[in-house]
DNA sequence: ACGTGCGGGACACCCCGTTAGT
DNA sequence: ACTAACGGGGTGTCCCGCACGT
C-alpha cells in the first residue's frame, strides 16, 4: 500500500525521461517537442509539468540520470578496474564503435556529445553537468591508465592526463564523423587511427 | 544600368548570408529566426525569400559560401603546398585555438562541426554537404602527408588517410571540449596532446 | 492603386482595435483573450502579432487611440469652448448617467477607470499612459472653469484645480458605484450629488 | 483532542485567507494563482480545496471576512458614535490617506474597490457581496451624518444619503486616483478638495 | 528585384480542479 | 484532515512561408 502512490509516481516520471531520451536524442534539445514526449510518454501535459518544473528541468535530469548512467555503463563501468588499461579501451571503442555500425540505423551520434554541442553555449545549467560528466570521464581514463604504468601495462613516460583527454576528445570526433559521412568503414577506420595511437603507448 | 542592378542584387544576397551566419553560428540552425537574420540583414523577409527559397536552402548555401570558404581559409590553404605538413598542421591548430582562446568570447565551437552535430541526422542534403567539406578536409591534409612523405619530413610507415582522420577527428574533438568546459586550460592540452602525436611522426 | 494596400491594412488594425476594445472592457485587461480578439474580428492570430507586437503593444493602442478618443467625444469637447462650465460638467454628467442607464445593459463601468484600476500598478507603460489621459481631463476641467471665473459663471474664490480634481475623481466614483450596485437610482443620485456641490459655486 | 483539531482547521483557513489577500490585492482576482497562494501559505492545494470549494469561494470568503473587517477598521469604526462627523470624517481619510502616501510602497488602491472594478460585473455573487458592504458604508456614513445633525454639528438642510453617497464614491476615486497618478501630492490634493467641500457642511 | 500584409499552426507554460491515497 | 499525482484545456508568443503589390 505504501509503496504504491510513491511507485506509481516515480515510475512515470521514468517514463517521462525514457520517452524524452529518444526524442531529444532525435532532434536536439531545442527543437524537441514537450507535446511529444507527453505522447509518447503516453501521460498528459499536466502530469509532465508536475514531474519537471519546465523544459529546462527535464533536460536537467536527463543529463543527471539518463546520460550519466549511459555514460557509465558504456564507457566507465570497463575501465573500473583494469590492469589493462589500453587493451580496455581499445576493447571498448571497437565494441561501441562496432555496435552502432552493426545496428544500422542513422547515425545520431553521443547522447551526451549532441547535448554538448547544443546547449553548452546557451544554457550554463546545461554547461555545468555536461562538463562535469566529461571531467568525470577524462578523470575515469586517466587513473586507469596510472593504473597501468604502476602495472607495467603502459609506458611510464606517457602523460595519463593528456592522453586521456585525447582519448574522450577522440570519442566525440569519432562520433561526429559517422553521423556525417554516415560511413561505417570511415567511422571504423577512425577508431582504429585512434587503437593505433594508443598501442603506441604500451612498453 | 544591368550591372549595376545584378551587382546590388548580388550585395543583397550576401548581406543575408552575412548576417544568417552569427545568427545560426549562435543558436543553431534550427534555433534560428528568418525573421531576426532578415533584420540583421536590414533586409525585407520578402527579399530574404526572393534570394532563397525557404530555410533549408539558406542553409544549404551557408554551408557551400560561407562555411567552405571559412574552411579553406582556416584549415585547407595553410596546408596547400607545404612540404612539412606536421610543422603545418601543429601550428594551424596553435593558431586556430590561440585565436579562440584570446578572443575571450563565449566559445561557440566549430561553425562546421555544429551543423554537421545539429543537421546530419535531420536532413540529407545538409549531410552531404557537410560530409563533402569533411571529406575535402581530410583529403587535403591526406595529400600533405604524403607531400611530407616524398620530401622526407614524416615517416614513411605512417598512413597518411588513417593519420588525415585522426586530425580532423581530433579538430571536432578540441573545439567541442572547449565548448562545454569553457576552460582554455584543457584546450590548449588538448591541442598540445594532438601536436605530441604528430610529433612521434617524424622520421 | 496605391491606396489600397495601405488602407486595407489600417482598416484591418481598426478592426483589431474595435474587437479588442468590448472584450477587454468586459473582461479587464489580463483576463481579455487574444484568441477571442482574433476571433471576434475575424483575423488570424498571425495577423494579430503581424499589427501589435504583442498583448501588451495591443493595450497600449487601445489607449492611445481609442479610449482616448472615447474621452475626448464624451468628457472633453462639451468642455472645450464653454463659458458657463459649471452647467456644462452638469449637463455632461447628467448625460452620461443616463445613456448608461437608459442602455440598460449590465454596468461595466468606464473603460479608462477599469484599466486604471487593472492596470496601474502592473505595468508602467499602462500607468504612464492613463495618467496623462487623467492629467489632460483635469487640466481641461480647470481650464474650464478659471474661463468661467472670467465669464463671471463661477465663483472667483473657487480653486479651479481643487474642484476639477474632485470633479474627474467623482466620475470615477460615480461609474464605480454604478458597476457594484447595478442600481440606476444610486446612481442618479450620486451623480446628482456632484451637481449639487457644483451648483454651490455659482456666484 | 476535538477542540485542538478543529483550532488547528480553523487556524490553516485562516493562514489560507490571510496568504490569499495579498495575492489577489496584488494581482486581481482572475490574475491571482491558486498555487501561489497555497504556496505562500506553506499550504497545499489539496489543503485549499478542502477549506473552500473552488476559487470562487475563496473570494467570496475573503470578502466576508477580511475585506469586510478591513472595512470596518478604517472607515467605520470611528465614525460608530460620533457626535461631530463631518471632523471625523475629514480627520479618516486625512489619516488613511497619510498612511498610503507615508507607506511609500506601490499604491494598490482600495481591495474593496479593487474587487468592485473586477469582478462585479462577472459574477453575481461578488457583486452582491460587494454592494452589501458599500451600501453598509453609506449607511453608516448617513447614519453618523443625521447625529451630527442632531447635535448640531452638520447643517439641517444638508441631505445625510446624499452626502454619504458622495463621501463614499470620493473614497473611490480618491484611492484610484493615486494608483494611476502615483503622486502623493495629487491624492493630498484629491482628499482636500473633499474636506473642503464636507468644510461647507458645518452650520 | 523587392516590400507588406497576412495565414495557419506549433510552441512552452501553467492554470484550476479532481481523484486516489495517507 | 490533509497530501500528492494527475488531467485537460487555454494562454501569449512567434515562426515560416505565401500572395499580393510596388
Amino acid at each position: 500500500m505504501t509503496v504504491t502512490q510513491a511507485a506509481r509516481s516515480d515510475a512515470m516520471r521514468q517514463r517521462i525521461l525514457d520517452a524524452a531520451f529518444p526524442e531529444i536524442y532525435r532532434n536536439g534539445f531545442q527543437a524537441a517537442s514537450l507535446n511529444a514526449i507527453a505522447a509518447a510518454a503516453g501521460v498528459s501535459k499536466g502530469a509532465l509539468f508536475h514531474h519537471f518544473a519546465g523544459k529546462q528541468a527535464l533536460g536537467y535530469a536527463l543529463l543527471d540520470e539518463v546520460v550519466a548512467r549511459f555514460l557509465r555503463d558504456r564507457w566507465l563501468a570497463p575501465l573500473a578496474q583494469t590492469a589493462d588499461p589500453l587493451s580496455d579501451i581499445q576493447a571498448c571503442f571497437r565494441r561501441n564503435i562496432g555496435e552502432d555500425v552493426a545496428s544500422g540505423s542513422v547515425p545520431l551520434g553521443c547522447p551526451l556529445n549532441n547535448l554538448a554541442q547544443e546547449m553548452s553555449p546557451l544554457d550554463e545549467g546545461f554547461r555545468t553537468r555536461i562538463d562535469r560528466l566529461y571531467t568525470a570521464w577524462r578523470h575515469d581514463v586517466a587513473q586507469a591508465l596510472e593504473r597501468g604504468q604502476r602495472a607495467g601495462t603502459v609506458r611510464g613516460d606517457a602523460d595519463p592526463r593528456g592522453v586521456a583527454t585525447l582519448v574522450v576528445l577522440s570519442q566525440m570526433g569519432i562520433w561526429g564523423t559517422g553521423k556525417s559521412s554516415q560511413d561505417p568503414v570511415l567511422m571504423t577506420q577512425a577508431g582504429e587511427a585512434l587503437c593505433a595511437y594508443l598501442e603506441a603507448l604500451r612498453p
